[in-house]
DNA sequence: TGCAGAATCACCCAAAAGGGTGACGACAAC
DNA sequence: GTTGTCGTCACCCTTTTGGGTGATTCTGCA
């Protein structure tokens, strides 16, 4: 519902004036394409380089009209940073996070351990760990599994959603 | 556009195997304007007839292929803005939670995609999250793949990630 | 000195996840 | 009535993840 509403009259009148001018500027590339014309129509093959300039340059400008009339979204996610805080002096005082120790001695979590889960939890898959670790991905996946066991996960993302939950990770 | 995506060896076959198949079409293209050209020859102006040709079907080309590379890359840049969000201070105290619907839409992720996130985020796989939503396993692999495609992300975890930040999901 | 815990790595195997493609029906918009 | 979007599903394939086992090295501690 109503998700398809924005910018329904001028995206169209937007497309319009790009085809236009698309048209305005294929029509002057021809144009420019046929004075080169007459002075490489005394070299053989002259049709040949003529079609394959026509080709690029269309195909070209094809590519560029293709992305200005397709790019719906410029998908600019903008995460403005909450500045340090004076948000969540309501709600928590949590400020640059600390992980309940308690909980983690109490399941036995290493160290190591629980680094692979703060990278887990950012999205890494375990060869990034592995490679940020200066390790190899077996490895990573040992301190994984061992991790999820100790967690009683069965994936990663329950990993994260339980480490989240325990404040083990932010 | 097109960031470095650092380790898309998927994506990156996919744009080489798109490019490939550019150039095979092109070329057999060229052949056949080739061959037709052998017919128009007699006639007149037979060079602007062929410039043309080539022109329309290389902007096609150039149109499709321009809508294939860049329509599934949001590329998700994150642009920190520095600070200053008073503004949450007041409608902070985080109760219900309600999902940012400026950048669903901007990102323009589907209702039931918002749904599959969410539930990706508590952990669930693909085949539970199919038997919670009376949907196929196939099903769900389709929403989350064409998520991952909107959000930029990878994997399910940096879904989540992503999510979070950009206040998607709590 | 020996032992436990930790970190490291390898190998194998199975399951899950992900990518690509194509298809279909419903439904709203133009 | 064509077009576009959304949701649904299937097939095939590759990659990633996870489980299991075994092994090595190092360090702190009894």
């Amino acid at each position: 519902m109503t998700l398809t509403r924005e910018s329904a009259p001028s995206s169209r009148r937007r497309a319009v004036r790009d085809i236009l001018l698309y048209g305005v500027t294929g029509g002057l590339l021809i144009a420019v394409l046929k004075l080169t014309e007459y002075r490489f129509l005394v070299v053989e093959h002259s049709v040949e380089i003529y079609g394959a300039l026509v080709a690029v340059l269309f195909a070209g400008l094809g590519i560029w009209l293709g992305q200005k009339l397709t790019r719906k979204k410029p998908a600019v996610i903008i995460k403005e940073v909450p500045a340090q805080a004076p948000v969540q002096l309501v709600v928590q005082p949590t400020g640059p996070f600390v992980a309940d120790e308690t909980r983690v001695s109490q399941l036995g979590i290493t160290p190591r351990e629980m680094e692979i889960l703060g990278l887990i939890a950012t999205g890494l898959s375990n060869r990034e760990i592995a490679g940020r670790l200066f390790v190899s991905e077996n490895t990573v996946k040992t301190h994984s599994s061992r991790l999820f066991d100790k967690l009683g996960a069965k994936r990663r993302t329950q990993a994260v959603q339980i480490g989240k939950t325990a404040r083990l990770i932010p």
